[in-house]
DNA sequence: AACTATTATTTGCATTTACAAATAAATACC
DNA sequence: GGTATTTATTTGTAAATGCAAATAATAGTT
């Protein structure tokens, strides 16, 4: 393996985890952290999801995840409920506190998404965004 | 704000974390964790280095590096010294057993650039890491 | 219908993490 | 030289994390 900088994993953390810490340095004033955005903005998406599929979108573990909605219930953020067709399923809805919560981040969020790409064409953003698709999917072709 | 797999840092976290956990399940029946590797590879392109230094490389907070430090130096793997310049200072150094994990570690490691560019062709992997290089100093921007 | 296997979520528990404060040494200031 | 300031690391402590086991409900088999 050559110099760290060459290294894609490396680069990748490095680069994400700048990103994260910052973020959650900005957020931390609206009474938020970086995984509390993350379920809102995946519930922005769609709401009424599963634990589950929320555990896949935000990228935490479900365990971590089921105590994170925890305190989110309690702020008043989210709201469980079972899933009507399905008893074992959690559908996680938005609260109204979480809605204002979301339009509070939102303007930080699309502000770092612009400082991140400063000096990049629009061309050049989408071809590092389809790149990371790609490599995301790529991970697939590890044997499990 | 868009979807949010045109999200940047989404796109980022989420390719990131699922290389952090494939990479970490493989690792640790070797008895070592993806922290671990990236104290062990930061050490592997310049041994004797300050804590403040490997905590800027490899994005690990200096108190958490304290304690991680602390278990490699139990479990032999590194080596403390005092900086003979500045007594403020740790020099942190691989031992034996280090150079002996970090060779086995690489193989893994390099399996991994490789899955994660598969279909790259080389320009499109030296663009990616550009991107991410220059995605990492436009950070600095946040910087008050 | 009873029995087994699968899927969804939560809980137990030990470890990891990170903010803040504490310690220690160097440098700057006067 | 003595005092304040900055820099480097560690420690205190509370919260977050993640594996494994537990719980609960559905789906499949006979």
């Amino acid at each position: 393996m050559g110099p760290l900088d060459s290294y894609l994993p490396y680069l990748l953390n490095r680069a994400g985890a700048r990103i994260a810490t910052a973020f959650n340095d900005e957020v931390r004033p609206l009474g938020a952290t970086l995984q509390i955005w993350r379920v809102l903005a995946a519930l922005r998406e769609q709401d009424g999801r599963r634990m589950g599929d929320l555990s896949n979108t935000t990228s935490i573990e479900v365990s971590t995840l089921t105590r994170l909605v925890d305190s989110m219930e309690q702020k008043g953020l989210v709201a469980r409920r079972r899933d009507a067709n399905d008893a074992r399923a959690i559908l996680l809805h938005v609260a109204p506190a979480g809605r204002r919560l979301t339009q509070r981040i939102l303007p930080i969020a699309e502000r770092y998404e612009e400082v991140a790409l400063a000096g990049f064409t629009a061309g050049e953003a989408e071809v590092l965004k389809a790149a990371l698709r790609r490599l995301y999917a790529n991970m697939d072709g590890l044997e499990s």
